[in-house]
This record gives C-alpha cells, sequence and structure tokens, in this order.
DNA sequence: CGAGGTTTGTCTTGTGAACGAACTTATCGC
DNA sequence: GCGATAAGTTCGTTCACAAGACAAACCTCG
C-alpha cells in the first residue's frame, strides 16, 4: 500500500479486518525486511541465518523457517554456502536478498538529461542507460519517446528469468502522487502532461506499472537509504529550481497531493526581485542555479564547475555570491525547521559540490533563527547519495512495494 | 503505541511479529473504532448493531459478536435498549461507546488560564474546572501548585467507578514529546522546567499517568476531530505568540522532539525590527497579539475584543493593522504550503473571531504565492474547535490511547 | 390469528498460522 | 570417538476467525 513515489504521510490505522493471512503477510515481510535491512548500504554486518533472524524479529525458529522457505521459493531470498565459524554447532546458513531475480526500474526526464536504470533487491545496478541534451522547452512525446528507447535497452539487457516490479519516473516539477497528470515542471516547460499515458503508447513499456514522483522526494529517499534508518531530515536539491523533500522517520512525505517541497518559491525578501513563478523574492532568484552564476558575474548556460574552480582558487566575488545564496538559503531553511522540527538538512544537486562554501552562511542562520536551536542544533550534511540519487531512489520506491507486500510474489 | 502529544510522524511499520493475540487486538481495536466513530462529533448517524458493525468492517457477524462482548465487559461499550423501528425482522441491539466509565483528563497551563477537564469515550464533559490568572513570568512550582488542586477537584467530580486512563497537559512552547521536560514557554517566561517531576509531587495527581504536549498541536488535534475525518490542514494558533500544527490525514505531526509548527518565528523581512528570540522580522512582531493592538493604536494589555469592536465599527486604523497582519500572516502560510502542501489552513486562538477581516488578505497572498494554487487552492478556514479546544485535545489524546489498545483494558 | 418471510445474534465446526517442545543435523573441542 | 553446542526441522497444541446452520424476535399479509 506505499503510495507511489512515497509512502503516505501517515500510515493511517488500516481500517480492514485482520485474518489468518494478515498475519503471515505480516511476519513475511517482516522476515524479508529483516533480511534486506541486513545486506543494506551499511551492510558490514554479515548475511544473517534463521536463528539470527528468529531472535531478532521474535518469531520462533520453525516459524522464521517456514517463512524464509517461502521467500525463498518466490525467489526473494537466497541461501549462501555455510561459511567456516570457529564456532561449536552446526554451521549457520546465511540469508541475502536474491539478486538478479526481481528488478524495480527507475527512470529520471530533467533538464539535462534522462536516464533509465535497473535494481534489483540486492541494491545492484543489474543495467543503466542515459542520455544527456537539452530538455528545457522540449515536446514531451518527443522526450518520453527517448525514454521509452532506453526502457526498451534496460530490459534487454535484463538477466533471463528476471521478474520486473514496476518502474518509477522521477520529474522535476509539481507531479500528483502516483500515477496522476504532471502538473507543472517548470525548467522543462511542461505543464498538464498526462505523463504515463504518453509513456504507454510505446511498446518497450509495455505491461509495465508506471508510477510518477518529484525527482527531490525520489533522491531523499535514496538518501534515506544510504544513511542511518529512521532519520528526519530536510532534502534540498539545488538545481535551476530548488526542491525539497521532508524525510521524517526514514519516511518521505509528499504531502497532500505530492506536491510538498517546493523550497524555490519560499519568499526570502517580499520586496524582492521577481520570480518566473509570479510573486516576488522567492530563494530561486538569490540561490538558485542561474541565480548563483549571475551573481558570481557568469553566464547562466555555463555548468557549475566554474563555480567550484572560481572559489578554490580564492576569486572574491565567487565566494560572495556562495555566502549570500548560503544566507537566503538559511533564512529559509530556518523557517522551515521552525515549522517542521527536523534533525539535519541534507544539501544535495548542485548544493553538494558547493557544500564548503555554503554550509557556514547557512548553518550561521539557523543557529541564531531556529527557536529550538540551544537544544537540538539542526545539523547540515552534504547529500551522499550521488549523481544519480533520484534514479536510485525512484527503483527503490518500486523495490520497496516488493518488500512491503512479499506474500504477492509468492506465486 | 501513540506518541503522547501526537501521534508519531508516520507510523512506522511495526518491526514487531504479529502473533494470533494480534489479530485480536487489531480486530478489537477496529470495532471499537467503529462503534466511536458512528458516535463522533458528526454523531448524526444512528448507533450501529454488531451486524452493521459486521459489514462495515469486512469481519463476520460472529467475530464481532464476540469481539463486542469483550468491550462491553471491558465497559468500554454499552448496549441501548432496542429501537422500534418499523422494519421486518429481528430489531438491532444500537452500540454506543460507553459513558463515565473511562475517562481522559486534559488540562491545560496558558498566559491567562489554567484549566483540568475531564471527558469520557462517548465525548461528554464529566467535569471541568478552571482559574482565571495572569501567569506571565510566573513560578512553575506555584502554578502546578494550582493546576493540581484542580485535578484533585476534578477528579473528586467523577462518577463513581470511573477509571482514569491519565491526563495530557497542553503548554504554549517547545514540549519534548511526551514525558520530557518544558524546554522553552516564552509567554509564560518559563524554560528547562521538569513539569511532569514537579506535578509528580502533589496527591492529587497520584497514579496518573502525565504526559506534555503543544497546546497548538492538542488544538489542532480537536479541530481535526469536530471536522470531516482524514484531512489536512494547518492549524494556527493566533495568541500572544502564533503556534502552529500540522495535521496530516486527521494525524497530528509533531516533529522529531515534538517541537513543530514554530510559524511566529518564520522570518517575513531579514530587516524588520527585532524579535523577542533574537532575530529579526519574525512574523509574530507583525501578526501577534501584541504587535497587533500596537498597530491598532492600543494597550498590550487590552482584550482582542476591543479590535473585534473598532473593526465592527469601520474604525480604519484599526482594519489597515488586521490586514497588514493578514498580509504578514499570508507570506508565512504560503511558504508553508509550498513547502507540505496541504489542503486547507485553520485559523484559530485569536484569529478565530478576527477571520471575517483577516482571511481575505491570506487568500490573496496564498492565491499569488503558493505554486500549486492553479490547480488546488489552499482553502482558509475558521476553527470550530471552541474556547477550550486544547483542553478538549489532551483528553482526547488520553482517550485515543484507549480505542487504540482496547485489550489492555480488558482486565 | 397464524404462516411465511426477514433480520439479528449465537453456536458449532473447520482451517490456517504461530508456538513450544522434541528431534535431527552438523561442527568443534578434547 | 564422544560430549557440547548451535542450526534447522517436525509434530502436536492453541488460538482466532470464516462459514454456515440455528434460534430468537419482529413484520406482513391472508
Amino acid at each position: 500500500m506505499t503510495e507511489p513515489g512515497g509512502a503516505p504521510a501517515t500510515t493511517a490505522r488500516r481500517r480492514v479486518p485482520a485474518r489468518q493471512g494478515s498475519l503471515r503477510e505480516h511476519n513475511l515481510a517482516l522476515v524479508l525486511r529483516h533480511v534486506l535491512d541486513a545486506a543494506g548500504p551499511a551492510g558490514d554486518a554479515p548475511p544473517p541465518s534463521r536463528a539470527d533472524v528468529a531472535t531478532a524479529t521474535g518469531l520462533t525458529r520453525g516459524a522464521v523457517s517456514a517463512l524464509v522457505d517461502l521467500l525463498i521459493g518466490a525467489r526473494l531470498v537466497a541461501e549462501l554456502p555455510p561459511a567456516a565459524t570457529a564456532r561449536a554447532g552446526r554451521p549457520a546458513v546465511p540469508l541475502v536478498p536474491a539478486s538478479g531475480t526481481v528488478v524495480g526500474l527507475g527512470a529520471e526526464v530533467n533538464v539535462d538529461y534522462v536516464g533509465v536504470r535497473a535494481l534489483d533487491l540486492a541494491g545492484r545496478v543489474l543495467a543503466h542507460r542515459e542520455t544527456r541534451g537539452d530538455y528545457r522547452r522540449s515536446d514531451p512525446a518527443r522526450v518520453l519517446g527517448v525514454l521509452a528507447a532506453l526502457v526498451g535497452e534496460v530490459r534487454a539487457a535484463l538477466p533471463a528469468g528476471a521478474r520486473l516490479a514496476g518502474m518509477c519516473l522521477a520529474l522535476p516539477g509539481l507531479v500528483d502522487r502516483g500515477t496522476g497528470p504532471l502538473r507543472l515542471a517548470p525548467n522543462l516547460g511542461w505543464r498538464d502532461v498526462d505523463v504515463v499515458a504518453l509513456l504507454a503508447g510505446h511498446p518497450e513499456v509495455d505491461g509495465l506499472a508506471v508510477r510518477l514522483a518529484n525527482e527531490a522526494n525520489l533522491a531523499a529517499r535514496a538518501e534515506a537509504r544510504a544513511g542511518a534508518a529512521g532519520q528526519s531530515f530536510l532534502y534540498v536539491s539545488g538545481e535551476v529550481g530548488i526542491g525539497a523533500a521532508i524525510v521524517l522517520d526514514g519516511e518521505v512525505f509528499a504531502g497532500r497531493h505530492g506536491w510538498s517541497g517546493e523550497l524555490g518559491h519560499t519568499v526570502v525578501d517580499q520586496r524582492g526581485p521577481r520570480c518566473t513563478c509570479g510573486a516576488r523574492g522567492c530563494l530561486e532568484q538569490y540561490a538558485g542555479k542561474d541565480a548563483l552564476l549571475r551573481a558570481a558575474g557568469r553566464d547562466v548556460e555555463e555548468p557549475v564547475d566554474v563555480l567550484l574552480a572560481a572559489a578554490g582558487a580564492g576569486d572574491e566575488r565567487t565566494a560572495r555570491a556562495l555566502r549570500s545564496a548560503g544566507d537566503a538559503l538559511g533564512v529559509a531553511l530556518a523557517n522551515f525547521v521552525n515549522l517542521v522540527d527536523v534533525e539535519r538538512v541534507v544539501l544535495g544537486g548542485i548544493y553538494a559540490p558547493l557544500a564548503p562554501w555554503l554550509t557556514d552562511a547557512v548553518v550561521g542562520q539557523l543557529r541564531s533563527r531556529v527557536l529550538a536551536a540551544a537544544w537540538a542544533d539542526a545539523r547540515v550534511g552534504v547529500a551522499a547519495g550521488g549523481e544519480h540519487a533520484a534514479l536510485d531512489g525512484a527503483a527503490l520506491v518500486v523495490l520497496r512495494a516488493v518488500a512491503d507486500d512479499p506474500a504477492a510474489w509468492l506465486a
């Protein structure tokens, strides 16, 4: 029951009766989750045995055995050859997520590239294709054709016997939760585009359940997976626009319609310059990519790397531009932290490489403006998700649905 | 497992095994919730029978019968005499929440009053005591002594055989989730006060589980109950300070530590007047009670009623003060709605009576600044919770815990 | 007034899932 | 080789719900 593109804001206590089967479903998911988590990105822990799972979950060994057998039968879990331990007793059979059997497809359409990537339950990248290009003010049908072709290539590259669990597409804009239309992607120049319908016309995506989600939300999901479990943070995705995603206890919160996180249009100064959205003094006009380049005396078309180089070389104008962007960002974030009380802010997108020149200003604003700062400073960190965070997050959404309802994969 | 003062942000999939008993617990809660909801504040629906509950929940009549019998035995549900219906067949036995058997205590310490109120599962007020006074810069120990005395009076007024499920105390400030200390209540002048420990010393609260929560969060909870189920809104509590609470799908979100909703310290203008919190241009300086009175040419000590009267009489200065407060509030709320995507804003506290003079400005700002406004206008409404919303919300928190885990009350 | 129909609530039987307690398997240490 | 130890399996028991028959209470209509 995960909402596409993010778990529901609050998992409203489900108003359904619990029957015998619910028990099994729950415990099946419990066991699978345990195996998955142990093999997670922070996977320094050795793979757990049935007995380990039993003690960790509180189920009996007998029950776990039965459940694990089901999961192995469904090719969601695999056994490793018993490891030689210098311990008395029968050696344990290590359990790991099955690799190459069930795959999630992550896709992304962004201003400068289109990409598709396939991940399996073990977190392995089974296939990846991308095309660079300029997709500002582009034609949705054409761009989605490019995407469909990439999907076709990725599907062809999957190992035999792999089952596709679905696809999630990351888009830089307002997306209705799940399959609803794309409302507005300012930087692509798209508005009210029924992306799912356009994709459905292509034979490459035939038989594939496609859901949509906001790019920042998905990147945040990848970030949540990369970091410690169950944390709360605000993920800031700096690009031409400035997106953000709210992660509460490890879950991405997408809002009523799925439109959360439009940090770029937070008002920094009511009398400031006019923004593309029509209002005045939006954060985007102070700390967006274009604004940043302009303030540093650069051309809007230049890559952010030039700022990195200039700042590194000690260019004063660039440093000043970055500091003032950091201040504006800090004000917006302070407002946010006062309202939502997260413990951490993660800088992603172009802010990740620029973080060394931004964090001081951001931290300063947070410290002076957040009411609770005296008790728990909101920490500022840098995204660890890497360049393909949104793509990974999208694939993870799909795999997450599998992990949450393994019973559906038993047949 | 409700978090005191609010459900956890996301009901993280519980990492516990489901056993046979979990089934019963779940279905017991399901049945009880159905009976409670049917008798809710929008309780125009007739009380449901066992058969009604069975069809509504999807359980069989046999299962429901067994569960209802348990609930009646625990005095959580009661039967009404069969109503005479002009219908064929055996007449149904109406089921209602038991009254006067299990009670939740709501309490509040605020700037100008201290109160305690007892609610039962049927939503009836069994007892209510309050003391008016000026508690700015007050001594916590003394004020809590007053509160304890009120608790004693309320307990004495309860019907014989009533079982107290606990107490929740509303405070106007940063409160650590649950029993953690009160960090900061600027307008009471309290800072780092261990309220629970101070209360525990009084014999009147002996044997009573006490939890703390933020006043606005609790008022929002009462508001959520008063309105339609499962909505998402931002509750704004205008007083001397400006609190807010985030309600997502009917659940109050309290944030990582429980400090969410400090709307008053959202920056409206970086170059604005200095605030008590140390920063510049906080919303509180534009739309807080004191600021509002000052802008209208009044004394800070006067009640808000004078504004109401003046505005009603057509006083231009008052109208201007209210409009500009509404603008500031609107900017802050627009920032918020862009970030969190709620569908409704509810004006509470002093904003409720003043709403006729505020909403236009607020709505205007929302319309021009919220990116998604073209697709789903955030509506602005007035709180329906009444004067004792926080008190009711506090009692509801306690009763909610009972409703969520009726199995604990079977003995 | 009584037979037939309808709806509610109870009771009985059967099934599925987990628990607990043996029991088997596999390795280590002496 | 043999006990000690731990992992995994099997079997009987327990518990909760589904399904459906049954009893009770009420209406309607001839």
